[in-house]
DNA sequence: ACATCACGCAACTCGATTTGTTACAGCAGT
DNA sequence: ACTGCTGTAACAAATCGAGTTGCGTGATGT
């Protein structure tokens, strides 16, 4: 795992967990499953959780489950859950010193953003489900 | 600079060439004005250079220029001549243990590649010598 | 010829970001 | 009470990009 690993790891979990959405998981299953950390698990769950796509529960038989339905849950909820924002830059606001940059920066952030959202519209495309499915 | 360091220096300096395509500039000239080192201008020039953007000339009056004319370079030129890729995964073909993880993978990089071609065809579509005037 | 000025390249340092790890507090069942 | 889970903070390790230094090489002017 190296770039995108949080998307992959939320990815992946989800999927199995559409496929048994019955099954409370732990992060140590999960950890053990993706080759990782229970730690690392439950950070990036963590914001899955806020998001509204799992629910955790404390206690001797906690763990992880879908907060909805498999098919309630697109790639894009996760990718915006996750904060990703792979393409549009996060920038501190650096101040152009000429003007020439400001010209640049405009216009390309200008196209970064609108790819960014038609990204996100193609993941809203799939569900969870399907992705499980197209696996079998 | 930050993120996307390389791209906002190529875009700049080439932008500023566009303006006055005659002089030729020593990565020196460029380092300060852009605020940052001439090897690493050398570095991020010496792309474009063999993507064939730009032409360097050794010597005592020796420096960049550009290689056509700025009408003749567009944004995508210079993003695919760093090999930016933004999106798309620049993966070490991971073997994926679960077929999962197989599905997930061919589905996301589906989309990415897509997302990335229309990225590349939206830069396509501007050329250096256009963001120079709409500058002005 | 020779000094000068510029690029080309490799190796290294440095800082920021990300990931992994350890430790501990809190909560829910048995 | 005891066990087993999450939640969080704090720290260590790996990663990556930018910056830096040093030296080799080619082209120009004297």
């Amino acid at each position: 795992m190296k770039r995108n690993g949080r998307l992959s790891l939320a990815l992946h979990t989800l999927g199995h967990m559409a496929g048994e959405p019955e099954r409370i998981r732990t992060s140590a299953d999960i950890a053990a499953h993706a080759g990782t950390n229970p730690v690392v698990v439950r950070r990036v769950l963590g914001q899955l959780r806020k998001a509204g796509l799992l629910i955790s529960e404390k206690g001797h038989a906690g763990g992880w489950r879908l907060a909805r339905g498999p098919d309630d849950i697109t790639l894009a909820d996760v990718y915006v859950a996750l904060e990703e924002r792979l393409i549009a830059a996060r920038n501190l606001d650096e101040v152009p010193s000429c003007s020439l940059e400001h010209a640049l920066h405009r216009r390309v952030t200008g196209v970064l953003d609108d790819v960014e959202h038609s990204l996100i519209q193609r993941l809203a495309a799939t569900t969870i489900a399907e992705v499980c499915k197209g696996d079998a």
